[in-house]
RNA sequence: CGAGGUGUAGCGCAGUUGGUAGCGUACCACGUUCGGGACGUGGGGGCCGGAGGUUCGAGUCCUCUCACCUCGACCA
């Protein structure tokens, strides 16, 4: 195993990043805090954006593109935007470089500053609300469902693959509304578009739920979360949907006329999710030998190996793989013939393991002189040798299911037996220092004074109230005040 | 930004009291192999993160820098 990657149980990050490298997904760039995505990394992306982007169609919304630099001044519009965002913001001051005079390389001009600061954006509220300004003027202008594929900068001092790096790619979608009610419904609906897709899509159960204040989006009213659950017990924020109520139409004085002819502000959502959801992908379900994606996303359904040793073996073995390689792809799967005869079919085994692949086909002589070949399951391991025959292209069609069905369902499992229900402090600390970490169901007072100071002794932050909460009485977990429902406590990524 | 750590071949690492750089893997060629990351023989590849300094001589010692990693705090 000359390519090994290191074990979960012993080293969780090593594991995570070398994991990144080995599966091909992405590695770090000269530049800080970057990373190359690579095309397998980058084809997963891909997968998500076409999925999402139709649903995204779907429900009614069009796609935009507005400006990577943002002036300085309109950042600082939004009181509570600006001091979420100032900290970790990339700023172009200067427009020209030109050759030392004093030495060798290139200095910025000093005759070449700009006269207004560019901020590259960290989130586009405001210059997209300050270009709605220009296009709302009526009720008959909403509601304007705009969505915007960008890549974003946030000067993060520490960053990780996928789950935190300084520039990401992500949608962002900017609706404008006439009312509370529509705008609250929109991101609703929304943050069901993402549960739907990580759930049904990324076979990861998500739990939606609200953000206490402490945790809200800088400059919105309320902010709806999906959070998942990865393999160490850790939370994942694996999307977002914001009611920004009229903080960003008030800003940049965006009004329109209802039809009383009265002028009123206009009611905002904003949601995205970004390339953090490959890292999910990655932390959610893979294993010591690799990644292990959902069927309904891998760029590579099925990957089809031959095996052989002579000239003639191969191409009978080929030959025969190509006419069910043409079977499933008219099936409707997306599949890989490997056939490159440079490396061996073991070789080709732990590498397409590695990759994620849900299910691979190998044939050797041997199966091709009995009509059989050899099925392997990447989430279960197990090996299966089937008959070629009419029903071929169903059972691995079947298969795929089954297989998606299963990685959501073990996900699920995990999630369930690593959720506790706790009354004290005491039992509150020593789950999250155990050996099996996770989501704690716990009263809390509402206050964001005791929030904080759980987080302080334990690490732990809340990370939503769920949407389908029961009310319950009981009592905080820290100050002992009155409670009328439990939220979710983790550590999280 | 705090606390630790690491920078030597694409990747992972060794390099003794300072003496001019090596191992594994990957890569190239040939041969034998081929049903779970093959083996043998031969070969190519290094401004030892960067800049100063000490010294006859620095991967090694000193100073300053830069970058990255792990763990915190901040965040998607």
């Amino acid at each position: 195993m000359a390519n090994a990657i290191p074990k979960r149980s012993e080293n969780y990050s090593e594991w995570y990043n070398e994991l990144v490298y080995k599966a091909g997904l992405a590695e770090n760039s000269d530049v800080r805090g970057c990373m190359v995505i690579r095309p397998y990394g980058y084809a997963i992306w891909e997968r998500m954006q076409r999925i999402l982007d139709d649903k995204f169609k779907e429900t009614g919304h069009v796609n935009a593109y507005f400006p990577l630099f943002i002036p300085k001044s309109f950042l600082s519009k939004e009181a509570e935007h600006v001091e979420g965002f100032a900290k970790e913001c990339a700023v172009v001051t200067h427009y020209r470089l030109k050759t030392n005079p004093e030495g060798k390389g290139l200095i910025v001009d000093p005759d070449a500053k700009l006269e207004e600061e560019l901020v590259i954006r960290p989130t586009s509220e405001t210059i997209i609300w300050n270009t709605y300004r220009n296009w709302i003027q009526s009720y008959r202008d909403l509601p304007l469902l705009i969505n915007q594929w960008a890549n974003v900068v946030r000067w993060e001092l520490r960053t990780r693959m996928f789950l935190r790096t300084a520039e990401f790619l992500w949608q962002e979608g900017h609706t404008a509304h006439a009312s509370a009610e529509e705008a609250v419904a929109e991101t609703h609906q929304m943050l069901d578009v993402y549960a739907d897709f990580a759930q049904n899509v990324l076979a990861i159960p998500v739990i939606k739920g609200i953000k206490t204040p402490n945790e809200r989006f800088a400059g919105a009213n309320d902010t709806y979360c999906i959070e998942a659950m990865m393999q160490d017990g850790k939370a994942l924020q694996a999307g977002t949907s914001h009611f920004l109520g009229q903080n960003f139409a008030k800003a940049f004085e965006v009004k329109f006329a209802n039809k009383n002819n009265q002028l009123e502000y206009v009611w905002a959502t904003s949601w995205g999710v970004s390339t953090r959801l490959i890292g999910a992908l990655i932390m959610a379900h893979s294993d010591d030998d690799g990644l292990k994606l959902p069927p309904v996303l891998a760029p590579i359904q099925v990957v089809l190996v031959p095996i052989y040793k002579t000239e003639d073996e191969k191409n009978a073995v080929i030959n025969e793989l190509k006419i069910l390689n043409s079977q499933l792809i008219k099936a409707g799967i997306r599949t890989k013939l490997d056939d490159d005869d440079t490396k061996r079919s073991g070789w080709k085994f732990a590498e397409w393991e590695m990759k994620g692949v849900p299910i691979r086909l190998a044939m050797g002589p041997r199966d091709l002189a009995n009509a059989h070949i050899e099925v392997v399951r990447r989430d279960t391991k197990t090996k299966d040798s089937i008959s070629i025959n009419d029903q071929f292209s169903e059972i691995i069609q079947n298969l795929l299911v089954e297989i998606q069905e299963n990685i959501f369902h073990q996900a699920k499992l995990l999630r369930e037996t690593r959720s506790y229900k706790v009354d004290t402090f005491e039992t509150f600390k020593n789950i999250l220092e155990g050996d099996n970490p996770g989501f704690i169901y716990a009263h809390w007072d509402g206050t964001t004074e005791t929030e904080l100071k759980i987080k302080e002794e334990t690490g732990a932050t809340i990370r939503c109230i769920p949407l389908d909460n029961p009310k319950e009485d009981g009592v905080c977990v820290y100050s002992g005040k009155p409670s009328t429902q439990r939220v979710v406590f983790a550590k999280a990524y």
